[in-house]
DNA sequence: TATTGTTATACTCTATAACTATA
DNA sequence: TATAGTTATAGAGTATAACAATA
């Protein structure tokens, strides 16, 4: 059957990229709130241990949100113990974020939802095309100026 | 260098999936109010156009949001004329919505811009990277019970 | 009585602006 | 005076609940 005219908003990366996203996020948020964690919460912390920032401005600028909801951010991964927040002897202003012991085995927890939930939200793909799909998200993501995951080692 | 260690959120594909996203509708957002809406009604006139439903209600389930966001959504596509609104003869309760010809065109505008803003999202794909992206997206799709596009005709 | 659409209301998320303390 | 962080406020987006019209 001749199909009809392709939609070019459908079958466009940012449209599909825009909805599956959304998608994966509700997945996501529904998995993590069973720490009582939020999609941004996780967000911090994954900045935190990946070393891209320290200061509350610094992350602000990372993670492409505003200073002052970093402060809500930091509040309560301050009250559950994930992280630490000491203030910089060299320039007193500044809040110095690291991640306690407690706060890098709740990300680790955190990885293993997200590795569940992986496995439901891309039953269908192969194990090859798997690692496809995050190589192409790697290189989106690196333009992006995200961080790129470092490769697995096998 | 050894790396660190993976971060296995980061490298996860709902967490990745949910970043991205959230730029590239970040993007699209800032692209189609040069026209005067957001992305979610170009989602209704993209559901419309694929014949996925006609009543609002069916609309709301495809879209997965509330019946009284597709009351807002379609007053507003209704008032530019993108839209036309009547009444089911044979139920009386139901509207039917239909794509006008100026719908047509603006979803049609919609998909240039939406190939405009691909181009800049995914300008570090080759051509051949952009179509196994874009085919890996389009099985995510349609296990999540999304219109899958069809294959552009070469 | 059940269903479709609509309206009224409330909630979540997040940004902007005003403020405090350090520099 | 300028900057990091904090607090207060406001706006966007969306859902829930009450309501109206039709079945």
């Amino acid at each position: 059957m001749a199909p009809v005219a392709p939609d070019k908003v459908n079958s466009s990366v940012v449209f599909r990229l825009g909805v599956l996203g959304a998608m994966a996020t509700d997945l996501f948020t529904a998995r993590v709130n069973a720490h009582g964690l939020k999609p941004k919460h996780v967000g911090l912390m994954v900045a935190l241990d990946a070393g891209r920032a320290s200061s509350q401005l610094e992350i602000a600028g990372v993670m492409g949100v505003a200073p002052s909801l970093v402060v809500a951010l930091a509040d309560h991964l301050e009250k559950v113990g994930a992280i630490q927040r000491v203030r910089d002897p060299a320039d007193r202003r500044r809040q110095v974020l690291t991640l306690t012991e407690h706060g890098r085995e709740l990300l680790a927890a955190c990885g293993e939802l997200a590795r569940s939930a992986d496995a439901e939200f891309a039953a269908d793909l192969t194990a090859v095309e798997s690692a496809v799909l995050t190589a192409l998200l790697d290189r989106l993501a690196a333009r992006q100026g995200l961080p790129t995951a470092p490769a697995d080692q096998p």
